[in-house]
DNA sequence: CAATTCATTCAACAGATTCTGAAAGTTCAA
DNA sequence: TTGAACTTTCAGAATCTGTTGAATGAATTG
């Protein structure tokens, strides 16, 4: 009677395989494993399943899985069913995985971009501002050369989200720039 | 006589906030956060220099920095530069953005791509021989579509580590599926 | 070849996360 | 409104990660 019981054994390791592999992902991608974890089983599922299973077939705590699934649906990866005539919730998992990518992207890299930039833009205002000797002059470029990089990674990825494309060949001088101000060369 | 005693509290400054700022972004894509501060140091600065001047500057033990710098030479964006005459070792950032791009790409991303397909490829196998009923068939579609998806991924990124471009739009169809083997639709 | 100067390794420590389990909170039906 | 079924929250426990500092190792020079 109760779904992680009458699964299979060779179905329910199938789950953990890929469950554990786009855990792995996930965490690769700075999120927590349990959440790449929880949205797998709900991915892989045919149709919405209540909290308990994915405990169960995961073996994780009820307030482990409450988190999972509120901050998964926080990313708006999960969603909530209700489902008439029953008392507890379903979830289940958004299928769309070009939207889940640009949402992530989108709130996560962004954010992220623009604390660096303003950052780097402080930092290139501070050299400025310093005396101005041969060293801190190739300093100046070279925090400059970072702010570029962080830029043209902003705006491909701005772009990325909107078109599905991303083309880096035109910044190629950019991010593989022979440096200008060469601290004294070496001798040779 | 000490470089960063004689170094301007500003540039000190300006040298952290960007230390720190690269910091994240490094640990964003899930390196260790001295990591990118070292190199940020080593980057900024206008000649190699020796360790314990990244030690002073970042206040880390002697020890965080050797493990630090091993670990950026492992990567390959750090190089040691022995200077005749001098008995202590400097070190100096690789300043080609897009080298190291690939590189991480190519060697990290890759590794885990290849590991997670084979996973996936073993669920749906074992998925394939399990009794065929129509949420079994309904799993099986769902772990193909994240087989596909990772393949996809692969491919992509290979052709822009390859080719700087990277191009989404001719899988916007398997990224944004309807999917096939739904579950009972919901009444509407 | 001994002394010196650095670099590296490693075990113990400290701090930060993450999970658990139980208590509190919600919701719904009667 | 009360009780049953679930869900969420949260303090404490366990685990993980990263750092330190001392011991070890390697290279250079007098």
């Amino acid at each position: 009677m109760d779904p992680a019981e009458t699964l299979p054994a060779a179905a329910h390791e199938a789950e953990m395989l890929a469950a554990d592999a786009i855990g792995d992902v996930i965490e690769h991608w700075g999120f927590r494993k349990p959440l790449g974890r929880v949205w797998t089983v709900l991915f892989i599922a045919a149709d919405p399943q209540p909290a308990a299973m994915i405990g169960e077939r995961l073996s994780m705590s009820a307030g482990a899985v409450s988190m999972a699934l509120t901050e998964l649906q926080r990313w708006g990866v999960v969603r909530r069913v209700w489902r008439p005539g029953e008392r507890r919730e379903f979830f289940e998992a958004e299928t769309d995985f070009w939207r889940m990518i640009s949402k992530v992207f989108d709130e996560r890299e962004r954010l992220l971009a623009d604390s660096v930039r303003t950052r780097l833009e402080r930092a290139a205002a501070l050299l400025e501002r310093s005396p101005q000797t041969a060293s801190t002059r190739t300093s100046i470029d070279r925090v400059q050369r970072l702010l570029s990089f962080v830029i043209v990674a902003q705006t491909a990825l701005d772009g990325f989200i909107k078109s599905r494309r991303v083309d880096f060949t035109r910044f190629g001088d950019l991010v593989r720039f022979p440096l200008r101000a060469m601290g004294r060369r070496k001798a040779e």
